[in-house]
DNA sequence: GAAAATATTGCAGAAAACCGCAAAACTAAT
DNA sequence: ATTAGTTTTGCGGTTTTCTGCAATATTTTC
């Protein structure tokens, strides 16, 4: 591993974790912790991050503007995006949708990853261009400033011409008897497009949107192949889902 | 092996890893280290690569590493985007290319301001998302990591498809001889169909590149309507090009 | 305040970069 | 084809960079 390329991790476990400890990053790595120690110095002297004693921290972390855009929940969606991404294997092709735990998502995708995503989440493509491995398609349409997504016919037919290994969809609502639920109207109908257009569809939430109802129906549980949330997954809450056929995470 | 066939083999390798090693090269192609490190040199040196101890990594990759770079002569871009700005009236089409020059002018817009945006380029895209008043249009594809911006036949057909009050253009180089050259092949072709589909094509750009080519040709003079640098209109610089019928500010 | 963890410093071996030079390959023109 | 001139390449020797180790100092923690 280059130095350069060594400093590159170092900066991304920063960025993504707010704080790094020099003894981890030494076993993770490879190398001995002066090594560490010194590529931590260097960083700092740069300005990318802040050395501290026995590790490092982001800069973001003692900004004012970080606190303030937190995410809600956002623990427990940094655990849903750790399990999703065991899903992603070299190579394949990966559609995503919006909303904050796609962007965990994006965020958790480790570096060695090579693959490609299409989106039309502009929060998530930031992220994905940001990688070095990931290849990104870019799905285009009306903006839409609520959702941060494109919409509307133009990314539905685009949509419809791709056959991707894996979709992962965030999700409004999911109940044993209605199904995946939404409300809004456009944003079904591109999800409903996604879920057909994927060979697996992979649905993240929160447990808190568990056995919830939304007006405008997405789709029926059968449609759907896997849900990932923070919770275990021989949760009692669960067990209707796995019933069903579903692969719970 | 020729020299550019050699050099060609590596960049290609370094797009498609992200990192090469001189090592490796270095058996795989059966030349001397010193060689592959002359290569190495010479490509850095055309921007193409950037050369660290052991190897090069990509563009792409070092991205990651500095993200929080220093725009290159960010003061007299905002004055050129301040002098943009002016030209654009509530409810128009606005197309808009990629580069540094260009998100300063999606920094500039005034809140007042509603018109619609349409672009590839996602820092720019992320600016407009931003404001209040606009309305966005993303225009999809693959997404280019070095230009940030999304590059292909889809990209080319939508812009086809468009017929927008005003286009913006950040551009690489201008020469009243050679006209307006860039240096990537898939850059000016979409270039190109910006400039054809727009009623009015204004070129921002900082004085240094005026009087300055590069290997490919955009377009001529004569197709573009007007030239906004950060210096005076009346710098005897322009001269040429006012004599050339555009309009510059 | 003592023990544990982390930092600093100097050093040495290995790898890589640099420098100058001469052989080899390629160009261009006689 | 030959020759003169330029470019490219490989090699030996030197310098620089990188990294791990060990000895010493400093900070943290209980």
């Amino acid at each position: 591993m280059l130095k350069k390329e060594r400093q590159a991790y170092i900066v991304h476990q920063v960025n993504l974790h707010n704080k790094v400890l020099s003894a981890s990053l030494s076993t993770e790595i490879d190398v001995s912790e002066d090594t560490i120690r010194r590529d931590l110095q260097e960083l700092a002297e740069e300005g990318k991050l802040i050395k501290v004693h026995g590790g490092a921290l982001s800069h973001a972390f003692n900004d004012i503007t970080y606190p303030s855009k937190k995410v809600y929940s956002q623990d427990n969606k940094k655990i849903i995006a750790a399990k999703a991404v065991k899903l992603i294997k070299d190579g394949m092709f990966v559609l995503t949708g919006g909303g904050t735990t796609i962007n965990e998502l994006a965020r958790a995708l480790p570096v060695s990853l090579s693959a490609t995503f299409i989106s039309g989440s502009i929060p998530a493509i930031v992220e994905y261009m940001h990688h070095p491995n990931i290849e990104v398609i870019v799905i285009g349409d009306k903006l839409s400033k609520n959702s941060k997504i494109t919409l509307g016919a133009d990314a539905l037919s685009r949509i419809k011409s791709l056959k991707p290994d894996l979709c992962f969809l965030g999700i409004n609502s999911i109940d044993v008897k209605h199904g995946i639920t939404d409300n809004d109207w456009d944003v079904v109908h591109l999800k409903q497009a996604m879920i057909k257009a994927a060979k697996k569809v992979v649905l993240l939430s929160i447990s808190e949107k568990v056995n919830s109802v939304q007006p405008i129906k997405v789709c029926d549980l059968c449609d759907i192949d896997m849900l990932i949330t923070e919770l275990d997954a021989n949760d009692p809450i669960f067990k209707p889902y796995i019933e069903a056929g579903i692969n719970v995470t």
